[in-house]
Parts: C-alpha cells; sequence; structure tokens
DNA sequence: TAGTGGTCTAGACCACCGG
DNA sequence: CGGTGGTCTAGACCACTAT
C-alpha cells in the first residue's frame, strides 16, 4: 500500500518549490484538488497545509481565486510577553519587585489617548520596578481603569505585583502593542540605575476586555535590553 | 434540523468561559469528544476551535495530558515586517531611496556573530537610506553573503534596493529578529537628520536558507518611530 | 497501557468572488 | 454563475504521554 502523506509532507514539498523558485512570488499554484491528485492525498491534507502556509504569510488564498505566492513576502514574526517574573526566572536569574506608588489620579492624557476617552478619568496609577538578580531590569507605570476592575483596589500590590495579578484575574480579549526608543530622563535613569540620556527601549501595552478597557502599561526596560525572536 | 455548528462557535463559547473564569488559569477542559457532544458537533469542529486557543497561547494541549488554560498567560502577538518601500507606501507617503556605499570586506565581530561564523570572510556590504517623503526614514546596514547570493553582484543596487531585490529573489527559511534601542552616535544623526545622542530604534534581521546564511540587516530607525501591532 | 489529542479520508455543502 | 477555497461530518487509526 502507497505510503501515507502527511500535511507536513505537503507543507514540505509546496515549500520547497516556492524556496527553489518552481512557484516565484506573483505565481499561482494549482488548486488544491489538482495537488492533491498529483501528491496522493485528500483534499483536506492540501488545505491543512495550505491553511499553514497562509498564516505564515508565504501564499495568499482567495475562494475562487486561487492561491498565490504573496507578491511581496513579508517576514510574519510571532512573539509572546508574558509576566516579567517569569522572564526574569526562565533566564535563570532571581527576580524581585518593589512597589514604587500606588494612587487614585486623573488620567494623563497618554492614558486618555490609550484608551480612546476624551475626558480625564480617576483611574489607580501603579509604578513598580522589577528587578533581575537584584539588578533593575523594568520600570513599569501603569494605570488601571477601576470601573472595569474594581477589586484591584483591595489587592496588597506589595506583594503581589499588579502585573501579576492582573494576568491571572482579568483576562483580557485583546491588546494594543507599541514599541519604541526613548532617552532615559532624570527620574527613569535614576530607577534603573542607568545613565542620563541613554537609550532606553519601551514597550507599552493596552488590555481590553470586549470594549471595556482595563489597563495601560508603559514598561521602561534597562540599558541593554532586547527583544528577540525567531521566525 | 438543528443549527449548523461552526468551529468559531465552539471558538467563541470556550473563549467566553475563559474570559467570564468559569474556567480558570490552570483548570483542565473537558475531553474535545465531550466539548463535541455537548454542543452537538463533530469532534473535528472542536479540534479546529482548540487548535485555533492553542495556537493563540490561550490554552495548552497534550496527548493524554488533555487541554488546560495556560497557568501563565502570555500576550502573543504578530508582526509582518515587509519591504521598506510597502511600509512607506502603505502610510500614503513617497518612497524615495540612496545607496550610501557598497563595497567587499571583511565581516566585522558583530557580523560573524550574527552568521555563526568563526572566521572573518569576505562578504558584500551595503549601506542604504530609505527616504519617506524625502524624509530619511529608515538607514539600513546590510550584509549580504556572496556565496549564498552570487548573483547580488550583477545588480545594480542604485535603482533596485537590496532589501528588495533579496526579498524578491531569494526567499528564505527563517529568521533572527532583534530588537533595541541605540543613542544616535554621529554617523546616524547625520545620515537620518537626527541630534546627536537621540534615543533610535533598532531592528536587526539575520536570515537564513537551510543553514546557509544569506544576510543580515541592521535597520536604524529615525527618531520617533515605532512597532505597532494588535493582538 | 490506556486515554487523549493529532491526523487522514471521502464526501458533501457552503461562501465568496472573479470572469 | 461557476470555480475555488472553507468547513463539517463520521469514522478510523496513530502518536504521545500521564498514570
Amino acid at each position: 500500500m502507497a505510503v501515507r502523506i502527511t500535511w507536513q509532507d505537503v507543507y514540505d514539498k509546496i515549500h520547497k518549490r516556492i524556496l527553489d523558485s518552481s512557484y516565484a512570488p506573483g505565481d499561482k499554484l494549482p488548486r488544491d484538488e489538482d495537488i492533491a491528485q498529483e501528491l496522493g492525498c485528500a483534499r483536506s491534507t492540501v488545505q491543512r497545509a495550505m491553511r499553514e502556509l497562509s498564516e505564515e504569510g508565504i501564499v495568499e488564498r482567495r475562494r475562487k481565486g486561487g492561491t498565490h505566492v504573496r507578491s511581496y513576502p513579508v517576514t510574519r514574526a510571532t512573539f509572546d510577553i508574558s509576566v516579567t517574573r517569569h522572564e526574569v526566572e526562565s533566564a535563570g536569574k532571581v527576580y524581585s519587585y518593589q512597589l514604587i506608588n500606588r494612587e487614585i489620579a486623573k488620567s494623563p492624557r497618554n492614558v486618555m489617548a490609550a484608551f480612546g476617552l476624551t475626558a480625564p478619568k480617576d483611574m489607580l496609577r501603579i509604578e513598580a520596578l522589577h528587578l533581575s538578580d537584584r539588578q533593575p531590569y523594568i520600570y513599569e507605570d501603569r494605570w488601571v481603569c477601576t470601573d472595569t476592575v474594581p477589586e484591584i483596589a483591595n489587592v496588597d500590590l506589595q506583594c503581589e505585583s499588579a502585573n501579576e495579578w492582573l494576568v491571572l484575574n482579568r483576562p483580557y480579549d485583546h491588546a494594543d502593542l507599541r514599541f519604541y526608543a526613548q532617552n532615559a530622563d532624570a527620574y527613569h535613569a535614576d530607577l534603573l540605575d542607568a545613565q542620563l540620556g541613554v537609550a532606553l527601549f519601551v514597550m507599552e501595552r493596552t488590555t481590553w476586555i470586549g470594549t471595556a478597557p482595563i489597563t495601560t502599561v508603559k514598561a521602561v526596560t534597562s540599558p541593554g535590553y532586547q527583544l528577540i525572536t525567531r521566525t
């Protein structure tokens, strides 16, 4: 009996043809049905392989239009942002945490913008420092929407970081992410034990549940921080 | 006759139960078979939904172990890096390009590191500036492995950027990506029309075909550049 | 070793959209 | 409107791994 073809076999064969330019950018691939027949498998197996290629941004598929190699390939990369404690610990370091400030305050303009608000609002602001092997690692400036998350008022943020509490207790729908570079001002330089003006890598994240905003956080990393990923 | 259940229906139902904490972090979900029966669909439909949840990092699945809500949720984000010309044009700006330098040179240490080389090697180095509406946008410092891509020697890089030529003519297998912040030195400040010392967002990318290195590029963005994505 | 998820099949119908 | 991809089903077998 014939060998059993897996969807990964199909994936590899088609991918190889793209890599060696048998199918070049913009080219149209045969219909799933024909590929299935050629390779001797069911159409759904081809479907499975093609979905993978499609999700990776290698081909584009359209009903009736067929499958095409992307005219302008993209590098599609995925990365995970986890709880900072985990990030530190999985690097084999000792994690610690300091609460710097906790207050109720009117949301400033940048926070209003992140949440799409038109007027300032009382929110819970939390500033904290994450440390790796006792060295400053990430300073986080967080605003929590107390309308959406009233329970956070009762959490002891001295021992449990807002980062972790929220992740465990407040699942979110979707998030907006933003990465950029920023010069250390006096405040950040002091907290992160960095030189004034040094370039710092910043990650901003705003999370929502449905249309209700949960929290927005600006994570300022210490000098030398890199975000690394592989496709 | 009963309503036809789609995998997205299943996805939504399960996701909702996770969002409202019916299933909390660490909890075990019923077997696919049971969910299929409960919702009145085939097991493969549940499979399809569960794979999605799994790929998004919301649940973890293991044979025999079953399906669990992740104990420590992660934010899994995806972003595309496309040809710089496209990035500029899809922002509604006018793209232009300047070749700054083109030379054969021994790979410096950082390039050796990116490629995993132990000894320096002659490679093609290309420096170029991408502009958006005539303003400096990204400076790219690229090293091309001429062993893997000999044809690039014959390409006129005055009119076609190496970025674009490589993407169209040299498909790659996988890529390493690296993001960080860096202070503008005199050279970058001059090219990008930026102030000395200002924080710049940098993207490094190294691509491979199998085990053969293709190119490594350091893209230094102009001040204010942000990488934005949404989950 | 038994239980669970992963995959393949063959066939059917549907949804979208290009010619 | 017809061709193509997207999905569902029911059943079977396989692969991994927790117990």
